[in-house]
DNA sequence: TAATTTACTGACTGAAAAGTCATTAAGCAT
DNA sequence: ATGCTTAATGACTTTTCAGTCAGTAAATTA
């Protein structure tokens, strides 16, 4: 059996982001150091010298993976914030929606995993997504839950570590996914997941029963 | 400036020990991939060869970094469950606490970091630690909560997603301290965050108020 | 159709790190 | 002390992979 190689094809505008995203796959599935950019190419369709035709370097293209995933996202929970009308709990629970429609049901669901893994090794990028993601995440779940507590809906406990437990369990379902997830047969399901997490939080920042 | 080299001493038993400490400390500061041997030996303060009179390779290295490390923890926490007299919730309490003094506060505090990033790499050292950490970690909260349940002190809810919600928030907290903790100048302080994660659920699992 | 440009290729290079082994010396036995 | 066993060493070999570059062919222009 003869195997020709495929046809070249010349695709410059569509490249770098075929890349990012094979890159993405293989970096929250094996992690950054254990990626050959060899495999990350043969993903993307493409040979291993092109990849260096849009990267400078294998951390170059960590870099993209991470910059061009997710910043749009955060804007937008921003802006749902802004708009909002509704009680503090309901604001909250739209954006935990919003987030779980659009990271979690993404392929940027990866990200999170990624980051906590590769953290410690890149502390420049490291510092970028943590100005510009999760600071601002947090400011959001802040800001609902100062407006919750301002208004009498909410009992006062303090914001910043409320605002972690608030987003532990999302966090941890994605991580998950992409690590200890293929050990378990059946898994959870998120919606699910998410319902009983709010329903908690529900009650749980409530004034308490005299 | 003449450096001569430290004398050398004949540990046997010390060794295996020493080493797994020292691979512990790096496998979650870098990653597997990225940590190497040499480095490891070095700070367990023998050569490169010494380690491989106690370890075949790196991949068995790191097989015994996680077995030794957190299996007689889990033991514990099932002995304590087992002679608790007092109400559910105090038993849930009574077990994270456990966990955070025999887990959180000791050099065990990597692992789950450590294995969530490597899990996809060696399913078969994920599939182990599944067995005997997480499920038999989790039927403990479970029974717990089945226990509440079945009193009539928590309200009705699916008990392997609520498991996953409770648990989460206090894994969350040693991964970040492992990964984006760095990013942050101030440390959330983990027995306050500890305190209102039990204080949302104390509540959360409660019966509505009518 | 021919000439020109440039996206693309993949064999190659050098460096870094896993894994090996002949040699050395610590500690024990006599 | 002297010889013996074996823990420990570190230079060496092998493998792996990031990064390079001379050449190829797809598209575009003349």
């Amino acid at each position: 059996m003869i195997c020709e190689a495929p046809p070249r094809k010349r695709r410059k505008e569509a490249r770098p982001s075929e890349l990012t995203a094979a890159a993405l796959g293989l970096f929250v599935e094996k992690g950054f150091a254990a990626t050959r950019l060899e495999e990350v190419a043969l993903r993307a369709g493409v040979s291993k010298g092109t990849l260096y035709l849009y990267f400078d370097s294998k951390e170059a293209l960590f870099k993209a993976v991470i910059q061009e995933g997710i910043i749009p996202v955060v804007a937008e929970a921003e802006a749902i914030a802004a708009r909002h009308a509704g009680s503090a709990f309901d604001l909250l629970e739209r954006l935990l929606e919003n987030w779980w429609a659009r990271i979690g049901e993404t392929d940027f669901a990866g990200i999170p995993k990624l980051m906590i893994a590769e953290a410690r090794n890149f502390p420049e990028i490291a510092q970028f997504y943590y100005e510009n993601v999760i600071r601002r995440g947090r400011a959001l779940v802040g800001a609902a839950l100062e407006r919750g507590m301002a208004s009498g809906e909410f009992r006062r406990m303090d914001i910043e570590t409320t605002i972690e437990v608030i987003i532990a369990p999302l966090l941890m379902l994605l991580i998950w996914r992409f690590s200890m997830g293929s050990c378990q047969s059946k898994q959870a399901d998120p919606r699910q997941y998410l319902a009983i997490h709010m329903d908690i939080l529900r009650q749980g920042l409530q004034h308490p029963r005299v």
